[in-house]
DNA sequence: CGACCCCTGCGC
DNA sequence: GCGCAGGGGTCG
């Protein structure tokens, strides 16, 4: 569900809680948890340690890559560690202020702060998940394979990245690695902003079609951002609020609608196992 | 590279 | 019932 706008809205909106301490965690669901904080041989397995889940530890910041979420907690020796929060398809992160928990179906981990507030973890599809990690370090290191942030890219990282590759440039902007936080939805509305069809292969894009793919990326997801993040179904923000971002939406989910544009019928088809929409005469 | 799988919920 | 959904890891 979530792509960098959503994510990067509810890292804002957990921002409240910094500098409050934890005092309990509530693991519901140990699977979607993986320990890589310590060096057992198996961390899925066992009895979870406490002080990895930010017990007693003060949340000292929330950072972002892409469309991951890193909740950083430091204990009063000064030592920090570090909980990632990936949302995957259906993935919240709510700050809740009573102790009841609204919508508990699958809440699957629940941390209580020291004002009595709680930070839940609910993910139905659970394909996101929670990996907790020794050091911010570790966070560069457990990042180390995705490309830069796709709010920040340049003209020259996405030309490189792109050069020589014969796959079609919708699948090359999904894959976190060339960068991150692009998903389906900001994947589509780039490509339509920049006039490139989603099937064009990466290597037949020109230089000056790379630069304005670069920036059509930033102008969306910025957009993006200060609507608040796409609701579509099921996304939320920390306070549980929809966004609106999907007011903006020029093709994404439009297919067999006029184009805004030019009135052409906007076409579907699949790429990379994705539905994929683009107007075919403002695109080439 | 693309294909397939993970899982639940919703609209048709 | 079926097909589809905003993600991503692993396989051949």
């Amino acid at each position: 569900m979530p792509e960098l706008p959503e994510v990067e809205t509810v890292r804002r909106g957990l921002e409240p809680t910094i500098d409050h301490t934890i005092v309990g965690c509530d693991v519901r669901r140990r699977d979607v948890v993986r320990d890589r904080s310590t060096d057992t041989p198996n961390p899925r397995r066992g009895r979870l340690d406490p002080s990895a889940l930010g017990i007693g530890q003060r949340i000292v910041a929330f950072e972002r890559l892409g469309k991951q979420l890193a909740m950083i907690v430091r204990a009063q020796h000064g030592n920090e560690q570090v909980v990632v929060i990936q949302l995957g398809m259906s993935g919240q992160v709510a700050l809740i202020d009573s102790a009841r928990i609204p919508n508990a179906k699958h809440v699957h981990v629940v941390w209580t702060l020291d004002n009595g507030q709680r930070v839940c973890f609910r993910d139905a599809r659970r394909f996101g998940g929670i990996t907790l990690l020794a050091s911010r370090e570790s966070l560069r290191g457990f990042w180390a394979s995705l490309g830069t942030d796709a709010l920040g890219v340049t003209s020259r990282h996405l030309w490189s990245r792109l050069s020589g590759s014969t796959r079609s440039i919708k699948a090359a902007l999904l894959d976190q690695g060339v960068l991150a936080g692009v998903g389906n939805i900001y994947a589509d509305e780039a490509l339509y902003r920049a006039g490139i069809d989603p099937r064009k292969a990466c290597d037949a894009l020109s230089r000056p079609q790379v630069t304005k793919l670069a920036r059509s990326i930033r102008e969306v997801l910025r957009n993006a951002v200060e609507a608040r993040g796409s609701t579509l179904r099921d996304y939320r923000d920390a306070s549980n609020k929809p966004g609106s971002a999907q007011l903006l939406h020029r093709v994404y989910n439009r297919a067999g609608q006029s184009c805004i544009q030019c009135g052409s019928t906007i076409e579907h088809t699949r790429i990379a196992q994705r539905a994929t929409c683009w107007c075919p005469s403002c695109q080439s």
